[in-house]
DNA sequence: AATTAATTACGAAAAAAATCGTAGGAAGAT
DNA sequence: ATCTTCCTACGATTTTTTTCGTAATTAATT
């Protein structure tokens, strides 16, 4: 079987989102990234990347000074666990309220609409 | 305007979901609920329940020595705050993206599709 | 009335996560 | 060649969250 995604903490995901962004990066790429939102030092940046490391959240390219890393769970895959654990935490395991909610609170396009509608017909048991 | 939600943590939010099922509850039958699923003493309970009434998480009737704990934010309105981060976090922010995926991989019943059809209906501009 | 059980309060310990400082080198600039 | 800058490693500290133990008090049981 394929070993599990292991969990990923808030800042570790948010490294992660910079990552599948970029495709890959050195610490100092995405510490610069991350310093848009909030402001802690470089070596708390590398620290959990190091970490990432361990847990195989991210590989890395070592042949040079400076690392290149690279995130080690495709974005889909990771957005499936995290999705799964979300409708069970706050949605009670209703993923249709969740996408209710989803759909009703944001600015969805006609063209996002369009969308959905192939994927519904799609799946439309009959009719 | 109106204060914003505080952000529950994982346990809290554990706690949240018994009390928004229940309606309300003392300590003790949400640690019982709480007990199918993981294994902790009643204190750690009380305490985070405690913890909770601070952050005005929950409120509570005290009149009685046995305390009555209810939500003091309703689940939709939680359930909002915490769609609005998540969509950030984990997609983003494209709460497309989650949506074709919730929908995507999860039994949806012909009835639940033709809601979301409903509601698509109603968000269409025009067409 | 005395004992037992249940409840809250509260501090403190333990665990998990985030942050930082410093050392040791390598690469680049002067 | 020397100096400065940049990088990793790594331990330690701080912060956040979870967990528990103990004391005080009220209610229930015998």
């Amino acid at each position: 079987m394929s070993n599990p995604i292991p969990k990923p903490t808030e800042s570790e995901l948010e490294i992660l989102q910079i990552l599948w962004q970029k495709g890959s990066a050195t610490v100092r790429e995405v510490h610069e990234e991350l310093s848009k939102n909030k402001d802690s030092g470089y070596t708390t940046t590398l620290k959990i990347m190091q970490i990432m490391t361990e847990k195989t959240l991210v590989s890395r390219n070592e042949t040079n000074r400076t690392h290149i890393y690279t995130a080690a769970v495709p974005e889909e895959a990771m957005q499936q666990t995290l999705l799964d654990r979300f409708i069970d935490t706050a949605f009670r395991g209703s993923a249709m309220k969740l996408v209710m909610q989803a759909l009703g609170n944001h600015e969805t396009s006609a063209d996002e609409l369009a969308k959905i509608q192939q994927l519904i017909d799609r799946m439309h048991p009959d009719k």
